[in-house]
DNA sequence: CTTACATTCATTGTATACAAACAGAGTGAC
DNA sequence: GTCACTCTGTTTGTATACAATGAATGTAAG
C-alpha cells in the first residue's frame, strides 16, 4: 500500500500541513499514478481520521488541543484495557517479544545519543512494537484497529518528547514497570501503568501544541 | 452512500452469508452500477470489519463466538466510558434527547406488539437513536467511529432478542436506569448500568449463536 | 453599488478499456 | 500415480475518458 504510505507520511511529517487541500490529481501527478489509487487512499487516510472531505475535495484534518485530549482519553482506555487484558492473558512468548522490544529500546537509545545511527523513526518504531506486543498479549485482535485510530493522529504533532534523552529513558522506565505487572499477572497494576504512560505522553504533545501554537494557523495552499 | 449501504444490508441480512465470496462484477451487475463505486464500497467495509480481503478477492467476514465474545468486550468498554462522560458533561439538551429516545422505545413496542406497524428495524433504529443520544451527551465526537465499529458486527446475529417483548420492555427499562443515572450526574453507577445492558445484549446474541451453531457452516457459494 | 443570474472553469464521480496477477486445469515427465 | 510446469481463464488493479456537479467570476438590472 505505497500510495496510502506515501500521503500518510506526507500529512504527518507536516509536508501537507493541516486545512491543506488535497485534490485527486495533484497527488496523481506527484506519485505519478492515476486517480484511481489515489482516491482509494484518500478513502482509507478518512477512515483513519487523517483527512475529512467536504462537499467538494478532502483536507488536511485539524485538530485542536480538545480533539487531541479526548483522542488520548480514548487511547488511554484501550490501551489500558489491553494491558489488563494482557496481565490475564499473557504467554510465554509474549513476554519475551516485550523483554525484547525493551532491549531494543534501551540500545536505540544508546545509539541515538551516542552514534546518532538511530533515527527517531527508528525509536518510534521500537516503541510501537513494544505498544503491539502488549496488544496481541491481550488476545483480543479486535483491538487493533482502534488503538491504530488513536495512535496515528498525535503522531501529527510529532513532540519534542522524542528528541530528549530523559523523556526516552523516562519512557524505557514505563515500560519496564508495565513489563513487571504483566509478568507477574497483576491486572489493575498493568492498567494503572499504562494510563500513566499515555497521560504523560499527551501531557508532553500538549505542552508542545502551547509552544507552537498552530492551532489557528491557516492552510497553505498549493501553489 | 447507496453503494455502500446495499452491500451492508445484504451481508447483515443475511443475504450475502459468511464467508460468501463477493466479486466486484457479481455486485456491480447487481447493483447495475460499474466497479468503480464497488470498490470504494468494498473497501469502507473492510474498514469497519464486515469482509475480509484474501490475496484475491473480498469474503463476507466469519465471526467466531470467541469474536462476538471479544467485539462486545470493547464495546463495553467504549460505551461504558461514554456513558460515564456523559454523566458528567451532559446539557440539558441531552438529557431531552434520551428521554425522547425512550418516550419513542416505549410507544415503538406497544405498536409492535399490538399492531405490528412498528418493524424490527424500527425498533433497532430507536435503540440506535439512544445509544446515540449518550455519545453525544459525552461531549468525545471521537467516540462515534469506534462505537460504529463494535455496534454493527453483532448485528449479523440479529438475535430472537429483539423479536421478544419481555426483552424489549428489558431493555428500555435499562435505558432508564442509565438514563437516571445520567441525569444525577451519576458517573460509576451510569457506567455500570451501561456494561450491564450492553452484556445482557451479548448474553443473548450469544445464545442465538447457541442454538443455530452456524459457525462451521461453509460458505454459500455465488452460481 | 449591490444583488441575482448565467456562464465558465475546476474538480469530483462513474464507466470502461486494458494490463497484471493469480487460480485451476490440463499435460507431460519421472 | 504423482509431481511439476505451462497455459488459459477469471478477477483484480490501474489508467483514462466522459459526465455531473459545485465554485467562482463576470455581467446586467435595479
Amino acid at each position: 500500500m505505497t500510495v496510502y504510505e506515501s500521503i500518510k507520511r506526507s500529512i504527518l511529517h507536516g509536508e501537507f500541513p493541516p486545512k491543506m487541500r488535497l485534490t485527486e490529481e495533484f497527488l496523481a501527478n506527484k506519485l505519478e499514478t492515476s486517480r484511481t489509487p489515489i482516491r482509494e487512499a484518500l478513502k482509507q487516510l478518512e477512515s483513519e481520521g487523517l483527512t475529512v472531505s467536504m462537499k467538494r475535495g478532502v483536507r488536511v484534518r485539524h485538530f485542536t488541543k480538545k480533539d487531541i485530549q479526548q483522542i488520548y482519553d480514548l487511547r488511554t482506555l484501550l490501551e489500558g484495557y489491553a494491558a489488563a487484558q494482557a496481565a490475564i492473558h499473557r504467554t510465554e512468548a509474549d513476554l519475551e517479544n516485550m523483554r525484547l522490544a525493551n532491549e531494543s529500546y534501551d540500545n536505540a537509545i544508546d545509539n541515538y545519543i551516542q552514534t546518532g545511527e538511530t533515527t527517531i523513526e527508528d525509536i518510534l518504531d521500537i516503541n510501537h512494537q513494544f505498544h503491539n506486543a502488549v496488544i496481541h498479549a491481550s488476545q483480543n485482535p479486535h483491538i487493533y484497529s482502534h488503538i491504530t485510530k488513536v495512535v496515528v493522529v498525535p503522531l501529527i504533532f510529532r513532540s519534542f518528547y522524542w528528541f530528549n534523552e530523559e523523556q526516552l529513558r523516562h519512557s524505557l522506565e514505563a515500560h519496564k514497570t508495565l513489563l513487571k505487572a504483566i509478568e507477574e499477572q497483576d491486572m489493575e497494576r498493568a492498567r494503572v501503568a499504562m494510563h500513566e504512560h499515555i497521560y504523560h505522553g499527551r501531557d508532553e504533545v500538549l505542552k508542545q501544541m502551547d509552544t507552537i501554537d498552530e492551532q489557528y494557523s491557516p492552510a497553505k495552499e498549493i501553489q
